[in-house]
DNA sequence: CGTACTCTTGACTCTAATCAAAGTTGGTGG
DNA sequence: CCACCAACTTTGATTAGAGTCAAGAGTACG
């Protein structure tokens, strides 16, 4: 019954070597990036520094030890789309075929520890149990981008900020209960989104009138949970 | 520099046993899943019928060997999402958590070859060539995941069209030269585009009114390749 | 040959985008 | 310490693109 694909949680996650938030604690467990801690290098980045170029040949991946990440897809006319948002713990670049077509950029200052891709592939090529925690990784990965494919397909504007807030209430779930400290601009959110900026604020003002939430610039609580789920038309897992 | 991700092609696609479509012919191969060949079940799919139920357990994987599969979410108040369309010698169900998020449903008559997830996990364990072509596989499937995303999140409903005609034109490379045969309705369109069935049939009329493709129910013809690849916002490759 | 679908087209509506402007906030330097 | 500036956020008014509703045309199948 147990196959390793199931041996992990929904948002799989790989733990931190050092990390200097408290949000990776909750996942502390043997680091499997451990073996390849000497080929890892940090790499420091500032407030919107790039770390990755959209189109770069991806001969490195990236492991989030702090802060917060986006990957970013720019179109040639300027529209953008931020593919996601990446926080301690975890890894990015490293399910890409032969160039990154996604860019990385640092919402926040953030650490990075960066590893040759084939360094990761050579591990997963001896080392079994190793390679089912990849498969088990990008099993997640792809949970999570088919989900947001509906999102993005099907839900309305404010369903589709709804289930941002949860998504990032999940993503919170180890500090203050209810409280979710939105480290990203509401430009961010939209391109993740797939709306413009206004629609962003004016959901979230919606939310907040109904008593759902209360906003103030980058800090959400959520109030009301229940009617969180149900205009997020999130399946109660 | 030759990692096995990038051992592929774009499209990433397992050769199949015995197609009855010229399709595959060109991606003849030896059989990755050739190993599996004993626990492998041939199972026989009318149009529209179920192959995979949303939310089954998953402990099957599929491999398509005639026909085309669509793999569909739907939300409880009826809206539906295409999660991707199938053709010979694509794997599906194998990357999923514990459970199917999307079922799956023949578009045409099909046939597929069932096999147990244990099956593949245990061979890609004992196999790293095996294991590799995995990896390869979700690397490619989260590649065209994530220009979905692009495409649902940011492109209009034309550029959608066109970028869907060059996905289905790619898909047919092996056969005539410029006609694509689409084996979908107007309503797997729109559902797999975010769009409804009307803005998929306005899309088409338009680019068959500027002499762009010529339509008639499912045969499309690319009359002016560069006009459907601009208006499709594609980066040429 | 008729019935049931699917596809296409047209008229109208509505959601979210665009355009515009007024708050807020944080940072910098006098 | 305070004032000013730039960037970000919020709100309002208007527009546009896609959705909805409706009807007709073309096809496939029994």
């Amino acid at each position: 019954m147990l196959s390793t694909f199931q041996a992990v949680e929904r948002q799989p996650r790989l733990p931190v070597p050092f990390a200097d938030t408290g949000v990776a604690a909750t996942h502390a467990r043997p680091s499997v990036l451990e073996p390849l801690a000497a080929v890892g290098v940090t790499v420091r980045a500032e407030r919107d520094e790039e770390i990755v170029a959209q189109g770069e040949p991806a001969g490195y991946c990236y492991l989030v030890v702090s802060g917060c990440v986006r990957t970013v897809r720019l179109m040639e006319d300027g529209r953008r789309h931020v593919g996601e948002f990446l926080f301690p713990g975890d890894l990015f670049g490293w399910d890409v075929l032969d160039e990154h077509d996604f860019g990385a950029e640092a919402v926040t200052p953030a650490t990075v520890r960066r590893y040759p891709r084939r360094s990761l592939e050579a591990l997963a090529d001896r080392d079994r149990t190793f390679a089912q925690q990849l498969r088990a990784l990008t099993a997640g990965q792809l949970r999570a981008s088919r989900e947001r494919m509906v999102l993005l397909g099907r839900k309305t504007a404010s369903e589709r900020i709804a289930s941002f807030l949860l998504e990032m209430a999940r993503q919170m779930r180890a500090e203050g209960q209810g409280l979710i400290e939105l480290p990203m601009s509401r430009a961010d959110i939209a391109d993740y989104l797939g709306l413009t900026i206004e629609t962003v604020c004016r959901g979230l003002t919606q939310f907040r009138r109904h008593g759902i939430i209360a906003v103030e610039r980058s800090k959400v609580v959520v109030r009301d949970r229940r009617a969180l789920d149900a205009a997020g038309c999130e399946v109660v897992h």
